[in-house]
DNA sequence: TATCAACACGAAACCGTTTTCGTTATGGGT
DNA sequence: ACCCATAACGAAAACGGTTTCGTGTTGATA
């Protein structure tokens, strides 16, 4: 086992002195060719890569990136991190990756972990449960403390910080008028609680769709429930209840599942009925009939979140200037609702 | 903006000494009850938190993990982050995530990026360019200065390290003779270049179950694919040119995919054909009609890569002994295969 | 009264860098 | 022979902790 040698030990062993052999390894000006070149040949035999982190305590900055997400394994969020890893990558930035699974206190506990030096600046996504007790207060110790924050998709209006969005409100809208442009009138929506700011926007855009184009909202065909898992129970009983030719989802799954129950009762789809989701992921591309989406351009969303944490940290500038970035969703049109 | 705060800070505002205010805040009994309390209570109000940085350049210990994949959007994947994040959490480590994005070059640089003091440990699944390549320094390289490694599901044996594997072989194998339980005779293979760890392993169970059995290995039921990727063609004329009533996939998207190009032939399923693939995700769940597949544990695999990292890490004993792990697959039975 | 243990605290080294600010030679100019 | 600029290098502080090893003060003991 060779353990990592220091310039120290370069130092001892061509009896310079450690400041040196950091400067001839940076190439500067003030050391002899001669001593350079040999302290870099050296270096290089010994495969010498300095200390990352004596370097972080030095210049007070870690090259990591904290990213916090409500949860892994969800394929929006996947996509959101694959573009923040890119972006930052290129960048010489790692990614530190900690899920909140949703939960307030496991968000909290995340971000302190690595508030104390870890990370140069946080890219997160609000937990349901966060959203639910509208308890900020981890982000304002945080941007207090200096550290850059940026809020992507799950986002909050009580914490000034860079925002990145999609169009959330005009997602749902631009699927609503498909489907009303399709002739439909009995359209359905299946969501979350109005605390999810990005459920409550959908169900905004649904509603203006169908007041715009003279269709009565419908309480009874909005279906509301109370976090993204899915609740089969419930979801059948509002097909049992309720006469519909249509049917939004805020996600993939719902919209999915949604399907197989219209199939079971023999609906023909699209014929019988439309059915759009929202993210655009490999259950929409691969369901049979395949299902139209709103795409979320999750890896975009990531890879400006990332351009945008980054910018702000290597800034000298002290601005408290924040901006808000909204992207354009995109209907992918599929199989599940009529060309 | 409140700047974090010290311990230097703190001694200089007690008038007392840097060690004295470690100590204290560490409970010390070299330190008396009065200046522990004044401290103590100082150190809350203002909110101090070491240093983790400054703790890991004293311990030459970080308390982060580097995690290196292939592919952070594969469901698969993703199971096994979670289940590394969550057991690696609960010990007060952090994970760092790098994709590799299938590339032998990325792989390289993210592992050089996080060797250099980073990171205590590695948990990595090899890209399958590295697996082509056979080309396994950069582990050496790590290993050699020792730093512990723990490989997970795409392995190698020309490494020395604890290894997590399930027993692909036997997956399919389990898979293939529940088809040929249902009376199957023309049980085909989409598999994908032999390089690839688990696909060699999986083609291996797969013609040990026909061969038990007694039914022929026909080469032209195998469809190897060059990569993981998608390649809608090539699976297309595998089911043109190929007589075939069941069909094992090495992958779950492979698989829905096929059951559609069944489907959209007039068979069903399962009755004219069984389908069973790789990999218990969403896309399996609510696939129409769901997939039976070969359960990996991607979430436990995830959680034992990190125990044994973890331990190795923390372990002082320099024992250089290794195991491997293999799990055992399940086979989840659910509407692409007879009951 | 001299001795000594216990107590409470501080000085300093250390982890591995970077960087500022000396400090030596050396040689040229006068 | 003297002055001084310059080249080439080293000492030391700093980043923010931990930890070892003093050290000064007390009170009890012989």
């Amino acid at each position: 086992m060779k353990a990592k040698i220091t310039l120290k030990d370069i130092a001892r062993e061509l009896e310079v002195s450690i400041s040196t052999v950091s400067k001839a390894l940076k190439n500067s000006e003030e050391i002899s060719r001669d001593t350079k070149e040999k302290i870099q040949a050296f270096a290089k035999l010994y495969n010498y890569r300095p200390n990352n982190i004596a370097i972080s305590l030095k210049n007070k900055r870690t090259k990591n990136i904290g990213v916090v997400i409500p949860d892994i394994v969800h394929h929006f969020f996947t996509t959101v991190i694959r573009g923040i890893e890119k972006y930052a990558n290129a960048r010489g930035y790692n990614v530190i990756v900690c899920s909140s699974d949703e939960s307030f206190d496991r968000e909290v506990i995340n971000m302190e972990m690595l508030a104390n030096g870890s990370i140069d600046g946080f890219i997160m996504s609000l937990s349901s449960e966060t959203q639910k007790k509208n308890d900020y207060n981890h982000l304002k110790e945080v941007t207090e403390q200096g550290i850059p924050v940026v809020l992507v998709d799950r986002i909050t209006n009580e914490i000034e910080c860079d925002k990145v969005v999609i169009d959330d409100q005009l997602g749902a809208y631009m699927a609503a008028k498909k489907m009303i442009d399709q002739g439909r009138k009995k359209i359905g929506i299946i969501t979350t609680a109005d605390y999810l700011s990005v459920s409550r926007a959908r169900t905004e855009g649904y509603k203006k769709a169908l007041m715009e184009h003279g269709i009565e909202v419908d309480e009874s065909r909005m279906l509301k429930l109370s976090s993204m898992d899915m609740d089969e129970e419930l979801i059948k009983d509002f097909f049992d209840s309720t006469d519909l030719d249509a049917v939004l989802c805020v996600n993939e799954i719902f919209a999915v599942f949604s399907m197989r129950l219209a199939q079971k009762r023999g609906l023909r789809i699209p014929e019988d009925m439309s059915f759009i989701g929202f993210t655009d992921g490999f259950l929409s591309q691969y369901a049979y009939p395949s299902l139209t989406v709103v795409a979320q351009h999750g890896q975009k969303m990531g890879e400006i979140s990332a351009q945008m944490l980054i910018d702000k940290v290597e800034s000298e500038a002290e601005e408290e200037t924040y901006q808000t970035k909204i992207l354009e969703p995109t209907l992918v049109v599929r199989d599940s609702t009529i060309n």
